[in-house]
DNA sequence: GTCGAGATTATCT
DNA sequence: GATAATCTCGACC
C-alpha cells in the first residue's frame, strides 16, 4: 500500500494532502506539508550527511521521523538508503478533538490545534519516542486518501534556505483551509 | 573530529 | 506568550 511512498517527496507530498493521520482516538486530516529531498536539499537535516539523528530518514519509506525540541512529525519516503521525507506542517482535527484540545490548552480555536508542526505532533500525542514507527501497523497510522485533493504549491516556510529558498517551491497545502499557517521567514540566529 | 541533545532568538498570533 | 527542519556546545569515538 505504501509502495507509492518510494517516489520522490515532491510527488508524494501532494498525495498526503487530505490524508488522515490517526493516533489512538485522535485523527487529523493533513492540510499542509513540505517536501524534503535529503542530501540535495540545503534545508534538510540529511544535507550534511547521514547520522544517527536522521537515520530514520535513510530507512525504508512509510515510517515516522521526529525531530527534537518541538517534535516535528515527518513521513519517510523513497527507498531505503535515500534520505527523503515529508514534513507534516499542519492539519485539521476531525476526531478526538476533546483530547487534542486538552493537550493544546494554549490554543483556543480549533484551527490552532494543528496549525504548525509542533502543534500537530502534540495534538496527536506524537513524541520523540515514536521515531521509526511503522505508519502501517504502528501506534501512529497513516490513511492515504482515495483521490488526490486540490492543492497549491509555493516556497517553504521556516526553512533557512542556504543560497535561496525560493528555488524550492516544495510546500504544498490545501487552499481555503484555516489551519494552514501563513508564510514564516526562516528564523535567523544572532551573529557576532 | 564527529555526532547528539538541548538551547537561543526572531516571528507570528 | 508560544512556536520554529536553526545553531552551538558538550560528550564520546
Amino acid at each position: 500500500m505504501f509502495e507509492l511512498l518510494s517516489r520522490p517527496a515532491t510527488e508524494v507530498a501532494p498525495l498526503l494532502l487530505g490524508a488522515v493521520v490517526r493516533v489512538g482516538e485522535v485523527a487529523v486530516r493533513l492540510t499542509e506539508v513540505e517536501a524534503y529531498m535529503g542530501e540535495v536539499d540545503p534545508g534538510s537535516h540529511a544535507f550534511r550527511g547521514p547520522g544517527k539523528r536522521n537515520a530514520v530518514m535513510y530507512g525504508p519509506p512509510g515510517h515516522l521521523y521526529t525531530y527534537g525540541m518541538h517534535t516535528c512529525a515527518n513521513v519517510v519516503c523513497m527507498p531505503e538508503g535515500v534520505a527523503s521525507g515529508i514534513l507534516l506542517r499542519a492539519g485539521e482535527v476531525i476526531e478526538g478533538m476533546d483530547v487534542a484540545a486538552e493537550r493544546r490548552a494554549t490554543s483556543k480555536k480549533p484551527a490552532d490545534l494543528a496549525m504548525g508542526p509542533a502543534r500537530l505532533a502534540v495534538a496527536l500525542g506524537i513524541r520523540l519516542d515514536d521515531a521509526g514507527t511503522n505508519l502501517e501497523s504502528g501506534r501512529v497510522r497513516l490513511e492515504l486518501p482515495r483521490s488526490q485533493s486540490l492543492f497549491s504549491a509555493g516556497p517553504r516556510t521556516g526553512v533557512a534556505g542556504v543560497g535561496g529558498t525560493d528555488e524550492y517551491p516544495w510546500r504544498f497545502w490545501i487552499p481555503g483551509e484555516p489551519s494552514v499557517s501563513p508564510y514564516r521567514p526562516a528564523a535567523k540566529r544572532k551573529r557576532s
